[in-house]
DNA sequence: CTACTATATCGTAAAATTACGATGAATGTT
DNA sequence: AACATTCATCGTAATTTTACGATATAGTAG
């Protein structure tokens, strides 16, 4: 089906869900990794960056965007992408909190 | 295409994106969830948990296994999961590296 | 050996993802 | 006004993901 039954689970469990899977992609990984790099983050800077074409490019900054990781300001004719750095700390508690959570156990 | 050019990517990148993906789903997230909390982690137990078909479930525990963040013995006719304490401190580690890398930049 | 239980795998269908070129919209330049 | 630049969106194709029922496999019990 490829939907997954999201109102079957908590919203903690999706939330973490959703930003891990927007992380979960290597051109993604690449572009936080170059937005936390460069103080400077014009969106052609990070077509030429990746091996990916601009629309790609454009469609992964989306997927960034839409659970809030990165924000575009327009500024003039380009637009300036940036970490957001309320959801980014978000993710990071959130995140951090899950791998945490895990003690030593000695299981099977 | 629906193929990811992993190889124009850095080996880091990729495992920090297969990591994260591996996270990327409510079910996977309350699968470890629920082996971090419970030191019992029998698979049945787990089908019993979440609302998903058995077939289903053990598809989302063979993408944890991929990874490595889990892992499963058989024990007589079940079996057991866990988390794989050496593999989830890596991704702790790599995750946790990404996260703090951002520092607070007055950026656009 | 047969029957039962637990789990994995197969087959399949719907939907989502990844990727690209082409097009569109907005801004800036000449 | 005409044109160039920057970026988003559309259309499209290949692939992957998610999900389930059915079936296979392996171990346990009787």
């Amino acid at each position: 089906m490829g939907l997954s039954k999201t109102e079957e689970f908590t919203k903690t469990q999706n939330e973490l869900a959703a930003l891990a899977k927007a992380l979960g992609h290597p051109a993604r990984i690449a572009i936080v990794q170059y937005l936390i790099k460069t103080r400077v983050c014009v969106c052609g800077d990070i077509v030429d960056e990746l091996p990916l074409s601009q629309s790609t490019v454009s469609q992964h900054l989306k997927e960034l965007k839409k659970v809030g990781l990165i924000k575009g300001n327009i500024e003039g004719p380009s637009v300036c992408y940036c970490i957001d750095e309320k959801v980014w700390n978000r993710a990071k508690k959130m995140i951090g909190e899950l791998f945490e959570a895990y003690q030593t156990q000695n299981c099977c």
